[in-house]
RNA sequence: GUCGACGUAGCUCAGUUGGUUAGAGCGUAGCACUCAUAAAGCUAAGGUCGGAGGAUCGUUCCCUCCCGUCGACACCA
């Protein structure tokens, strides 16, 4: 099955207020499991992702750090970049089929610029005068409900005050029905439940968002065109980051190619609909670009029945999954343990188990003890198998960008080989009918690399690594150690 | 409060138009094997399918109510 229309998939730019958390690290992994797959059909892809930078929050810690607000950044853009190593991140694919964008690149601010004068000139974007309740200590507004009984701030425990500023805002009360019509679509946000999510809160009424903050408050942040004295806020900044990493506002090029004329999917965690599928689209429209085909959103990763938190010392961050487990089984792991589309809850307990009972006891000893027999019963390696067409669930559940189902296809492979094993017994047949047993061994070598074929995606290394020891007839060293106890 | 979803074996979950003894994986116990990373295979234990009522010849799967959990209801990247 071939596929030749060009794929364009953007996760969302992270933050950079902390270290990467696994929530994206999941995120980013889904996207690289698709390019993976996607170019194997034979598709273009660009994979895009990146560090979303500007911000009051960033501007507030490097100040806290004494930092120059660039290095600050500088250094954790470069902690996220880390993610895409083979061996001590996640082997992600983007530098070879895509970029990494951000929001500080000079190309960006520009392309920042340029979304804002075009919704400008459509009449998007007007000023008002805005009040609300501000904390100075903090620098934010906050609203009647976030604050004490006193009408403090919950940190500084300081009296807010009312404050009015003039700020920007977009238009997103012109797009009701146009969001409506978007939205009517089936397809354009998986699960389909969220997008009945989206369609009821764009049924609720719309209201205008503010898009600037006055420089005095918030001077982190991209200039608005024509008004020395606002920045914009971050969502404006940010969403227009998807199209800037493709050459935009040049509408030749990549962005004619993935955009324009390519199926575009974003991923985004189930917090995201507001945005992505919602302002993101208007501001498209505004634009006059094309919109999303698809967004994808996932749910969160919660440790131990609740939300990963500092307090609570109950994070687990990807590179400390990565330390213990290794990148692939840590890909494997995400990939077919964390639900892609609901939340889901590990612990250290059960990635252990996980790890056991698939890894090192599945996957890992299945491959050692069909080579063993091959190495020791096979002249040489068996005929490369030649055209190889993925089977069609697991081209369903990648469809349906269900990682997971497509993870299960192959661990039911591995059972009914281990099966075969069992039933067949190569390994005694070799003494009374050696004939028999190298045609029964063949056939679980070439079962073997199909194997090694479906994790191509999946878990490149033991991929490779699988697909060699074929190639081979060779009995490779441990795929995956067992853990210390 | 309004709208929506969910509640199935110890754990995580499948169950697609209601129909004979409700499934999988993991975990647990026993048996047996030896090619393999003391792995794999077989067998077993374990569920009133949240509760009550209703429609139906018959429902885990339809309707009503109740209990419980969770999500959305805008400025949180």
């Amino acid at each position: 099955m071939k596929e030749s229309k060009p794929r364009y998939i953007t996760t969302t730019l992270p933050y950079v207020n902390s270290d990467p958390h696994i929530g994206f690290a999941y995120e980013v992994l889904q996207a690289d499991v698709m390019t993976r797959y996607w170019r194997q059909m034979e598709n273009e892809v660009f994979f895009n992702t990146g560090t979303d930078e500007h911000g009051q929050k960033i501007a507030q810690k490097a100040d806290e750090k004494g930092e120059l607000r660039q290095s600050y950044v500088d250094h954790y853009a470069n902690e996220f970049k880390k993610l895409a190593d083979a061996k001590t991140g996640l082997n992600l694919c983007y530098e070879t089929s895509g970029n990494f964008i951000r929001t500080t690149d000079k190309a960006h601010q520009a392309a920042a610029q340029e979304m804002w004068r075009r919704c400008e000139a459509k009449g998007d974007i007007y000023k008002k005068k805005y009040s609300g309740l501000y904390c100075v200590g903090c620098e934010l507004f906050y609203k009647e409900d976030e604050l004490d009984e006193k009408k403090c701030c919950l940190i500084h425990g300081s009296p807010v005050q009312e404050i009015e500023e003039e700020n920007y805002f977009f238009k997103l009360s012109n797009y009701q029905s146009y969001l409506e019509e978007y939205l009517s679509q089936e397809g354009v946000i998986l699960p389909e439940w969220r997008r009945q999510e989206a369609i009821n809160f764009v049924k609720g009424g719309l209201e205008d968002f503010s898009i600037s903050r006055e420089k005095v408050r918030l001077n982190w942040g991209v200039p608005v065109p024509g008004d020395e004295k606002q920045v914009m806020y971050v969502w404006f900044d940010a969403l227009t980051s998807y199209i800037s990493t493709l050459g935009w506002p040049s509408e030749e090029g990549e962005f004619e190619k993935f955009w324009t004329e390519g199926e575009v999917v974003q991923l985004a965690g189930k917090d995201q609909i507001r945005f992505q599928s919602i302002m993101w689209q208007a501001m498209l429209k505004s634009a006059e670009e094309k919109a999303t085909d698809r967004v994808v959103y996932h749910g969160f990763i919660n440790s131990g029945g609740q939300k990963m938190s500092k307090s609570l010392g109950n994070v687990i961050s990807p590179y400390e999954l990565i330390t213990r487990y290794g990148t692939d089984a840590t890909r494997y792991l995400l990939l077919r343990h964390v639900h892609p589309f609901d939340d889901s809850d590990i612990t250290w307990e059960k990635l252990d188990e996980w790890y056991t009972a698939n890894l090192v006891n599945g996957l890992g000893n299945l491959v050692s003890r069909v080579m063993k027999m091959a190495e020791t019963h096979l002249e040489e390696p068996i005929e490369k198998p030649a055209s190889f067409e993925f089977p069609a669930e697991y081209i369903k559940a990648l469809a349906e960008y269900n990682l997971q189902t497509a993870a299960d296809l192959v661990w039911t492979k591995v059972g009914e080989l281990d099966e075969k094993i069992a039933t067949t017994e190569p390994f005694k047949l070799v003494k009374t009918d050696k004939a028999a047993a190298i045609k029964i061994i063949k056939e679980l070598v070439a079962d073997v690399y199909v194997i090694g074929r479906l994790l191509n995606p999946l878990m490149p290394e033991a991929c490779t690594a699988t697909k060699d020891a074929v190639l081979q007839n060779q009995k490779p060293a441990n795929l995956f150690p067992r853990l210390e106890k």
